[in-house]
DNA sequence: ATTGTTTTGAAATTTTTGATACAGCTTTTG
DNA sequence: CAAAAGCTGTATCAAAAATTTCAAAACAAT
């Protein structure tokens, strides 16, 4: 298998350059047909066959024609090249927007860094302002006792946003996902608490009963999840989608790990007068070790 | 009364950013709809109901209440907008690239997340890649143990770390860095084993300690920390510094995250041979489960 | 001109798609 | 705790869309 980071970044040749390749061959109608699709190039053909059939002159027989000869299948297996297409090309100027580096950084680490990158401008602009808003007040909110969990391997980012967390405030923990552990935990879990789950895909089954046996029970969930959403999104109160892929055989969490300190620090900045007190005592305990 | 063609180029609030701001009246499965569309802004809107509802986990009728509620007529209606929409975009003078997308995001978060690309730029630019593969072919030799660990805080990272390596190849612990926990793991670590040690300021003496114990006994020291450099410097063989300033009262630690995330992917691509079959005998066991 | 070939569109057909009615369930409210 | 309001999915239907059929028109070659 070919390492996909070292193919030499080409565009594939689009649809369009092939048409525009193929026009001598086509039929008076069939050209009448690329001519409209190119000079509005795609989104003539993204409209219905008749719609494009009248834009052209011509009949829906020969929209199907003259797609059929370009090799698809039918219509809306031509639709959906050009919307891939599409995406395709309006993604990629994103990963190019700034290469970073400079021959000097390792060519692995800065394509991961490109990626990350994009992934959490991708991540921000895809938040609600007001959700993100109404989740730090909740975090905020010392009359609640937060929770926070996570999966296999998101449990660590919970871990991360609790050991932060706990020393703003009062009443955090952070809760194992594995059933066995927090089966007993659940009974004291209610009304006024507040359940942060961190969950991207293969969303993790114990993650998933643990919010909503928390739900149930009438507490508030927040999830911090991937763009296709984990299936707890169903009982979540709040949710937070990141972007999380990256050139590696893994997902990045990079972008959860944004959000996390993100609601961190604004509750912290929230939270201050009485955090201050609190992280110069933690920070004296320290030094007194 | 100014020229309305001399105005500056603002571009009309697009659907998104009013998804955006209505999302905290939206009900739960509109909420789940919006958030897939915006993730995938505009596409998503652009495939058939069926599919939509599909890729969001809802039913068709949900779809249709939501754009709805949006203020179209019916599903082509929504769907005739964004190809407007995308096509307007599209032409105008190339959309923003700059500086993220202002008005819109949670001011905090938008500042977050500057400041965090800002530091993963510098972290990439300051790393050296020899160090990097080193460290890269050092995880990669399958006959060393190795272990992580880190701090109060940084402690979830070594986690992190260790859930992803641990699937990878064997032979991957972590260490917990108070001291009566690894006491007795330290008797049998040695030559052939590497310690990964996420330290940033604030340096815990707790892993000075560890990291210091564990080069006097022969074990290869890789050390992850900011850019002052933790005292383990002293005694790693390898040293990754992360940039960490952030708007907050905390560190922030997406650097440290960006080059363990790329450390893995390395590693995970370099033993791929041996990693594929463990990747699919531990998704194997999950199914059974 | 006449025949054979290709191209084309009107109309019929089939498939897909969007829309609606309704009933079960959850949450909220009094 | 009961009633009301609101939300959501199943089943169904109507509309619209894509596709096929087929005969007429255009064209080319003799």
């Amino acid at each position: 298998m070919p390492d996909l980071a070292s193919l030499p970044p080409v565009d594939p040749p689009s649809l369009a350059d092939r048409i525009r390749h193929e026009m001598e061959y086509f039929t008076p109608s069939e050209k009448r047909a690329a001519h409209v699709l190119l000079s509005h190039y795609p989104f003539a053909g993204l409209e219905t066959v008749a719609e494009f059939a009248a834009r052209a002159g011509i009949s829906a027989p020969s929209v199907l024609r003259f797609v059929t000869r370009l090799g698809f299948s039918g219509f809306p297996d031509f639709q959906k090249h050009l919307r891939e297409e599409l995406e395709a090309q309006l993604l990629s100027p994103l990963a190019k927007a700034g290469p970073l580096d400079n021959g000097q950084a390792a060519p692995a680490l800065a394509a991961f860094a490109e990626a990350t990158i994009a992934n959490l401008r991708a991540t921000v602009e895809n938040i609600a302002p007001a959700e993100f808003n109404a989740v730090v007040t909740l975090l905020s909110d010392q009359r609640r006792t937060i929770h926070f969990t996570g999966g296999r391997f998101t449990g660590a980012l919970a871990r991360y946003a609790e050991s932060h967390l706990r020393i703003v405030r009062s009443h955090v923990h952070a809760i194992d996902s594995q059933p066995a552990l927090w089966r007993d935990r659940m009974i004291e879990i209610g009304r006024k608490d507040v359940l942060v789950v961190f969950d991207i895909r293969r969303y993790q089954d114990d993650s998933v009963l643990l919010a909503e046996t928390a739900a149930k029970q009438g507490a508030t969930v927040v999830l911090v999840t991937d763009p296709w959403l984990s299936p707890i999104a169903r009982v979540a109160r709040h949710v937070l989608p990141a972007h999380v892929t990256a050139p590696s055989n893994w997902d990045s969490s990079a972008g959860l790990m944004l959000l996390t300190e993100a609601l961190i620090g604004a509750v912290t900045k929230r939270l201050w007068e009485t955090a201050k007190p609190r992280m110069e005592a933690v920070e004296r305990l320290r030094r007194s070790e």
